[in-house]
DNA sequence: CTGAAAGCGCTTACAG
DNA sequence: CTGAAAGCGCTTACAG
């Protein structure tokens, strides 16, 4: 009932704790025969050494911290997912931080380098200023970003390429003939939503079309905002209604679907939408969404990985003073792909029976 | 650079260790003075204690363990909100571990009580098998089950009351008129949709209907097999054809509404939809999704402060031999809440011309 | 290849 | 009210 000991172990075995704490950590000294024996023994009495312990011992623990924000989002539990899948194969376990409003970030930053809880960080969507991570960083913590709004920090980090998923999500409503093209925009303090906007424009100018101010909307990831402003883009007279609307997210896509609905427009026949992100039910509504996809659960595990790769062998450079970080800080931005389903189709060639032209070529 | 230890502080203001150890631990033994003076010390050097130095002194963590299924679900995210609010009110900070294929139970479970890493664990939606839970809750560590598939099981449990969601569901379907209503299953397997199902069923007897096998619909929580399903149950011939249909999941009602568009009916005017869970997107879709709530953020406070109270004071019983667990186990069961949106309406009074009467009393 | 000893940074009786 | 000492369960040189 009392748990087991190494010392318990040990004379168990008929041996020393050294021995047994030789055999605990895979040291090649130890007589094959012995370490056999050893191990024989804590499987049968079920051993498994404190956690704490080893812990102080070794001046570290097997423990990655991972910050995520207060919300519940997809993206949240499917870049665990990635995570949990590379953490768990290394033999480290992940403690989490959840972003209240309540918590004060920089005692917890602190907190978790002084007590050297964790041995790495994962950041995940973070919207606080950043410059305690990179102090953090500074003196040997390793940390990762992921999915993180100001991509520009000194920080190793992961994201999607969202420049390039919107370009594709552009090109997709540009080849099928949408030249007026509006966008509903996220929160545009969070760099995705900046880099999806700059592909916004960016496809649009490429084409030879001049961006429409009138046609992008503030959105905010506010449901009733893209509603009224998605009603703005719908009473627009017919000669400058946007076809198709690029939408920052899966769920404003939705809003923007049900104003157009309530505007009497079908979709995709009198206007394309297309999102991003791909959750689970983007392929369950009517229409199904005509998304670009981030990979989440790859971010995940290649943030993971980096992390891992940061902290290093652990049981070798324990000591070897502050590992020199690497010169180049490792950027990781992965490719989105297109999910084409049905809420996007063909430009509408005649909007109204006087069939009006929409270019407007710059 | 170098880390401080309590020997640092206690040279640092004049003392001992065992008097800056007093003040760490609050202890009232200590001169008001001194306290004063050793925290000022402390905070001037953001001097933080190490984690497993204490944890080694004391004998157990200030962390909870919190597994979860590898899902990408709602419900993760929004129990973990609940819990992160109460946990870190109370300095305990929680470890994460995520259900994938590859863990092997047994030895996690094991792992977690034998390291003694984490003094409880809340068990989130667990599909494994419970006894080597209820072996460790009876050795000592306690244990919560969140929205558990089996609460019968002797372990303290917060689960919703899927029962009474359901026969809220039913009773707003009954209200609008619908006596023929189907029922697109969840994953029977998960006590949650028993539950459901249990609710549907008896909610239409009291009615004085009889339940009609016809229209009852497994969809195991799989978009094609629900989709296929509502087909079915869309192609019956007019006076045998549900007027409304009760879903075990928002998403599966999404898969419903769809396979309803796809079979020429509209929502709700021809078929009438509910829900279970409230997901996000639920009121962003068109039609908004009428669905029962789940409490989620809720169960997880409920059910963070169970097993905070469990643990217990932390300092104090610390060796009072093994506590008894209350004779009563806690179960929780949290209400729902019935969100009217709009994809329910009253029976259609004639689905066709001809205005068969669709009553099937008991 | 194995063992005795010191140490990791705290806590906790026990003296004073 | 404060300090010296032992102990929590490991790991890690250092001998042998």
């Amino acid at each position: 009932m009392a748990k087991l000991t190494i010392r318990d172990i040990a004379a168990l075995s008929g041996l020393s704790k050294s021995t047994v704490s030789l055999v605990l950590n895979n040291s090649p000294k130890v007589d094959p025969a012995t370490r056999r024996h050893v191990l024989a023994v804590m499987r049968r009495h079920r051993y498994v050494p404190s956690f704490a312990a080893t812990a102080l011992a070794k001046g570290s623990t097997r423990l990655i911290g991972m910050v995520v924000p207060g919300l519940s989002w997809h993206m949240v539990a499917s870049i665990n997912i990635g995570v949990a899948a590379v953490t768990e194969r290394s033999g480290f376990d992940i403690i989490l931080y959840t972003a209240t409003n309540d918590r004060d970030y920089g005692s917890l930053i602190d907190r978790i380098l002084t007590s050297s809880m964790a041995s790495g960080l994962l950041v995940v969507s973070h919207e606080q200023p950043l410059e305690p991570l990179v102090q953090l960083h500074e003196e040997g913590l390793p940390v990762v970003l992921v999915n993180t709004i100001d991509a520009d920090v000194a920080l190793p980090s992961v994201t999607a390429d969202n420049y390039d998923g919107a370009l594709t999500a552009m090109d997709h409503l540009l080849q099928l003939g949408h030249e007026r093209i509006a966008c509903v925009q996220g929160r545009m303090t969070y760099r995705c939503c900046q880099d999806r906007y700059r592909g916004y424009l960016d496809s649009l100018r490429s084409a030879g079309l001049q961006p429409d101010p009138e046609l992008t909307k503030p959105g905010d990831f506010l449901p009733e905002q893209i509603r009224s402003r998605s009603h703005e883009l719908f009473a627009l007279p017919a000669d400058q209604r946007p076809t198709a609307v690029f939408a920052h997210s899966d769920v404003t896509a939705y809003a923007v679907m049900t104003a157009a609905a309530e505007a009497g427009l079908r979709v995709p026949e009198d206007v394309s939408v297309i999102g991003f992100d791909d959750i689970e039910s983007a392929a369950q509504i009517r229409p199904p969404l005509t998304t670009i996809q981030q990979p989440f659960i790859d971010m995940g595990k290649r943030a993971a990985e980096m992390l891992l790769a940061e902290i290093g062998p652990t049981d070798d450079s324990s000591e070897a003073d502050v590992v020199e970080p690497p010169a180049e800080l490792p950027r990781l931005v992965m490719p989105t792909s297109l999910i084409v389903r049905a809420s996007c189709g063909p430009v509408p060639v005649t909007r109204s029976p006087r069939g009006r032209s929409q270019t407007t070529k710059a």
